[in-house]
RNA sequence: GGGCGCUUAGCUCAGCUGGUGAGAGCGCUACGUUGACAUCGUAGAGGUCGGGGGUUCGAGUCCCUCAGCGCCCA
């Protein structure tokens, strides 16, 4: 029976009829199966903290691109989804949200409560994003869904810390920290941004001890000159030489510091050529001090007042102790100038409040011999990077091999798992000496000893026991917990069945800014863990920016929902639109319009419309005012807000249309189908060339899909379908349709071309495809290239095409090309002539036999394609009385026009043509004129060239020809 | 300061190992709606490939340099 499919796609039925479908089926889940080889990916966990955006969107949509089209070649498909608890960002979310609703700060609650809070928050928007995942399609294994707060990942966050403390990896130290002040804790690098805001900056001098002498510096922090252990000049600076090694003295804290020379950290072209070193609260200055061994002086609490090494100024705010410092520095007469200077000033992205560099004791990770390994596997090749440059910054990155930072003063997290206790080692050795999860090591700075377990211990949260234990408050950065995530999600530690097949995974997907921060990572743990590599592959795909070329972010109000594109465009849009995106260059940008809410019209958004800075629009083309979207807290309750979009999304959901359209051809044209094996020597010409393109860009796509390269899969796909298939293929097939002699195999190649089609596209846009997959079961069950097969029950399980290389055929394609040019010619000389459409025409073929005769076969598609009636074609035809002309290289057209012809027209019209052909006659003579070119160029370049000067030479003879009869006519 | 990348049509982007005339989508112009599709069709206009220099018989493509932009690391 004939399927009746509504002249448009409606992509939200689709997608709400497929999802369901394809999970009642349980294509999405993945059981280890030794007979079949696996082909796994692991999500890169989004986080908690906020729903999904579009470089999520785009993430995602690239793996299960990947899973898909794994999955159909036959592998067992296997994509992990999860959430990452995010520790710091997640925490800094909730607790301002608790603040702005009932005023209170995370110790007001506790830590209990908060951290209860918290996992509300974490519930509510786990749901939110993987409902979000479901939305896109993305055909994860829900069964295996896992957050990295899970016990199953908690355990192997305890056994990899114990392993790595056990093992003298993990220790504790000292180190400058972006101290968050608001927070009350370290944020990582990548957690500050930098903001310019005004400022001062003063000079002011020390005496120096022993002598009358001063010596000027300047500083935009004069607070901490409490803190200052030296002045540093530069080795080479004459106007210092004599002081290095003599002492300064500092008033307000009286103390005396040296007087050094380094030449890294002093500029003596700048300012006074003097620098004050603060090791404890500047990073420059620290690398200065462990240089010079030079004390580190803390003079901040956590909160950000003076501490008792502060003196006089203890217990004040820092900004207050600023003003009360560069006061009494004034009094002794010390302070030289103030001037007012914009500074660029660290910024915590968490509280936006001011970081103070603040030395802090932490846990760190040796990582030596963990990054050693992990260089070796990309430098062996057992890790690529696509593209390839990324290894790069991956490499450079692990090879400073800094310890790393995994302590962080938070509460959402993991915690810890360290006990300190100063009881006698004797009582440690009666409660654990034999236990093998239990290790302890002696801290010389604190007099006490750090114990370690596998699990909580009664005797350690005991408050009766001897032990008097007490945990570390602090938890272990995200990334430790996220660097196990590809193995972690199998079950390590146990050696389970799914580890031992699933892992290694096959590629990770991400973008590049998280190289160093978790691709090294994961690939350092994965090799400590379980001695092999977490991965193979590691494709970094671009970032999206606006339009502006910034990166999209909420409190910008940029970032575009994509649930509003799926709302606007539908899913398979979406994707498709991502996929194009995905190119090897690094940014991509995405212009943002907001969408009218009274009249759905995209009103391109302005960089004065970010962060909140207009509240109204007035829509260009209905004229009636909106707020632009953005972060805003709340309604607005007399304008509504627009919802954000982006045109370039257009093209998918034209592209779905399209194919669906193409696709209701074929299934209206099914009557009497029945399926049958094509012999391939007896097809006529336009069935092997559709033949033969199939087989090349299926081929192209899987290399494509290979290397990583999907913008191209994208495009080959889209042209193939809309500039092959649908303007050649099927508007030739509509004549062959009409004929009952050659009906039954038109409709053999129309639908076996369009099965593969839906299988190639469908990788990229499930949702269409899966609806014309099922459309076309229904009337064409049976059917396929070259032999037809039951069709799968979703071609989400189909396999994935491959065809004959031998259907390749470089003859055919180019006879096609040839007989495209000559209904282009025809059209062409049609619009010029102003002949409607539907006219009839007659048209005049001069070419040489051979193309003649192919030319002749083409006959009936030049009614369909050009509406031409009558058509005379072959190596002595000649120019008709009245006609317009058109040269090519293998043959010429005239076009009868009867009276029509407009003789002035048509001159110049061919002159036009002999001057574009005398042009290239040109650029051609001159080369061959060059002996340089003739002797160096290889031969087949030569010829090539002699061949085309040869041919143009003849269109040019036929055109002065034919001026010349017009002259006479 | 070090590294990576980008600059091609009004806009967003392709152009792999250098070989005739420079490509796509959107936008623009003209024409066209009973038989797959106006989320469409046909035809068309539009680019000294950021500037300068070099290598080469030949450069959008390779090298150097300058300018502008983005990101990462310090």
């Amino acid at each position: 029976m004939i399927q009746d499919l509504p002249k448009q796609y409606d992509p939200h039925e689709a997608q709400k009829r497929w999802l369901t479908f394809w999970l009642e089926r349980g294509y999405y889940h993945s059981d280890v199966d030794p007979q079949r080889t696996p082909f796994v990916i692991v999500i890169p966990p989004p986080n908690v903290t906020g729903a999904l955006h579009l470089g999520h969107a785009l993430n995602n949509t690239l793996q299960d691109v990947l899973i898909r089209w794994r999955r159909m070649q036959g592998y067992n498909a296997c994509w992990v989804p999860g959430t990452d608890h995010a520790g710091i960002a997640t925490q800094a979310v909730v607790e301002k949200l608790i603040l702005q609703s009932e005023g209170k700060t995370r110790h007001d609650l506790g830590r209990e409560a908060l951290i209860r809070r918290i996992w509300q928050w974490k519930d509510q928007y786990e749901a939110r994003i993987l409902s979000q995942l479901r939305e896109l399609g993305c055909s994860c294994d829900w069964r295996r869904t896992r957050f990295t707060l899970d016990p199953i990942c908690s355990r192997a966050v305890r056994e990899t810390f114990f392993r790595l403390f056990r093992e003298g990896l993990i220790y504790r130290g000292y180190r400058l920290v972006n101290w968050d002040t608001t927070l009350q804790t370290a944020v990582a690098d990548d957690e500050i941004f930098h903001e310019t805001v005004p400022g001062h900056f003063w000079t002011f001098k020390y005496p120096i001890v022993g002598t009358s002498e001063y010596i000027r510096f300047a500083t935009t922090r004069p607070e901490t000159m409490l803190g200052d252990t030296a002045v540093a000049v530069h080795p080479d600076d004459p106007r210092y030489r004599h002081l290095i090694g003599k002492k300064a003295w500092i008033p307000l804290v009286n103390r005396e510091i040296p007087i050094i020379a380094d030449a890294e950290l002093v500029d003596p072209t700048l300012g006074t050529g003097a620098v004050k070193v603060t090791p404890a609260h500047d990073f420059r200055d620290y690398e200065c001090g462990l240089r010079h061994g030079l004390p580190k002086i803390n003079i901040l609490n956590p909160d950000g007042t003076i501490n008792e090494n502060g003196g006089r100024y203890a217990g004040l705010d820092r900004y207050e102790a600023r003003r009360r410092v560069v006061e009494d520095m004034q009094q002794l007469g010390l302070l030289e100038s103030v001037e007012d200077r914009p500074i660029e000033l660290a910024h915590s992205d968490r509280s936006k409040t001011p970081i103070e560099p603040y030395l802090s004791e932490q846990w760190f990770v040796r990582m030596a011999g963990l990054a050693e390994r992990a260089i070796l596997a990309v430098q062996s090749g057992s890790i690529r990077f696509f593209p390839e440059r990324y290894a790069r910054t991956y490499l450079d990155w692990l090879s400073e091999k800094r310890d790393w930072c995994i302590s962080r003063q938070l509460w959402w997290g993991h915690r810890i798992p360290i006990w300190y206790t100063r009881a006698d080692e004797r009582l440690l050795k009666q409660l654990f000496g034999e236990r093998p999860d239990v290790v302890w090591r002696w801290d010389e700075t604190h007099q006490q000893w750090l114990v370690c377990t596998l699990s909580d211990l009664p005797e350690l949260g005991d408050p009766n026991s001897p032990l008097q234990a007490e945990q570390d408050p602090d938890v272990l950065d995200t990334w430790f917990s996220s660097a196990l995530w590809p193995h972690e999600v199998f079950g390590w530690p146990d050696d389970t069945p799914d580890l031992r097949y699933y892992y290694p995974t096959h590629v990770l997907v991400t973008s590049r800014d998280i190289i160093t921060l978790w691709v090294a990572r994961m690939v350092m743990m994965g090799l400590y863990n379980t001695g092999r590599i977490p991965f193979h592959h590691v494709y970094v795909h671009p970032k999206i920016l606006d339009g502006f070329g910034e990166t999209m972010s909420k409190s910008k109000g940029n970032g575009v929902d994509p649930l509003d594109i799926i709302t606007l465009y539908g899913t398979d849009a979406l994707r498709f639109g991502l996929c194009q995106l995905a190119t090897e260059t690094q940014d991509v940008r995405m212009p943002v319009a907001n969408v009218c809410p009274h009249c759905q019209a995209l009103v391109p958004q302005k960089q004065e419309h970010l962060y909140l800075r207009t509240r109204r629009v007035t829509c260009p083309q209905c004229k009636q005012p909106f707020r632009p979207g953005g972060p805003w807290p709340t309604e607005d309750p007399e304008l509504p807000t627009a919802r954000q979009a982006s045109e370039r999304f257009e093209i998918g959901r034209n592209f779905a249309n399209k194919l669906w359209n193409a696709a209701r051809f074929v299934l209206l044209h099914l009557e009497g189908y029945a399926p049958a094996t094509i012999s391939y020597d007896t097809l006529p010409i336009e069935d092997r060339w559709i033949l033969s393109r199939l087989s090349r860009i299926s081929e192209q796509v899987t290399r494509d899909l290979e290397a990583y390269r999907l913008a191209d899969v994208a495009r080959t796909l889209y042209d193939f379908t809309w500039s092959e298939f649908c303007d050649w293929y099927v508007e030739m097939s509509k004549a062959r349709l009409r004929e009952a002699q050659h009906r039954a195999s038109a409709q053999c190649l129309l639908v076996g071309v369009l099965d593969a089609i839906l299988r190639l596209i469908h990788p990229m846009m499930p949702f269409v495809t899966e609806s014309l997959w099922q459309a076309l079961n229904q009337c064409a069950g049976t059917r396929g290239l070259p032999e037809p097969q039951p069709a799968r029950d979703s071609v989400m399980v189909a396999p994935w095409p491959s065809f004959p290389t031998h259907w390749q055929d470089a003859e055919v394609e180019k006879q096609m090309a040839r007989m495209q040019e000559l209904v282009r010619a025809i059209r062409h000389l049609r619009s010029n002539f102003q002949i409607p459409e539907k006219a009839d025409v007659h048209v005049t073929v001069r070419a040489e036999a051979a193309v003649a005769e192919q030319f002749l076969q083409l006959r009936p598609f030049l009614a369909q394609l050009a509406h031409v009636q009558e058509f005379y074609c072959g190596p002595d035809r000649t120019r008709p009385p009245q006609a317009a002309a058109s040269v090519h290289a293998d043959f010429e057209v005239y076009l009868h026009l009867q009276g029509l012809v407009d003789i002035a027209n048509e001159t110049r019209r061919l002159q036009k043509q002999r001057l574009e052909k005398e042009r290239q006659l040109q650029t051609i003579r001159a080369k061959l004129a060059n002996d340089q070119f003739l002797r160096k160029a290889p031969a087949e370049v030569v010829a090539q060239q002699r061949q085309l000067e040869a041919d143009l030479l003849e269109q040019i003879r036929v055109l002065d020809e034919n001026l010349q009869q017009l002259q006479g006519a």
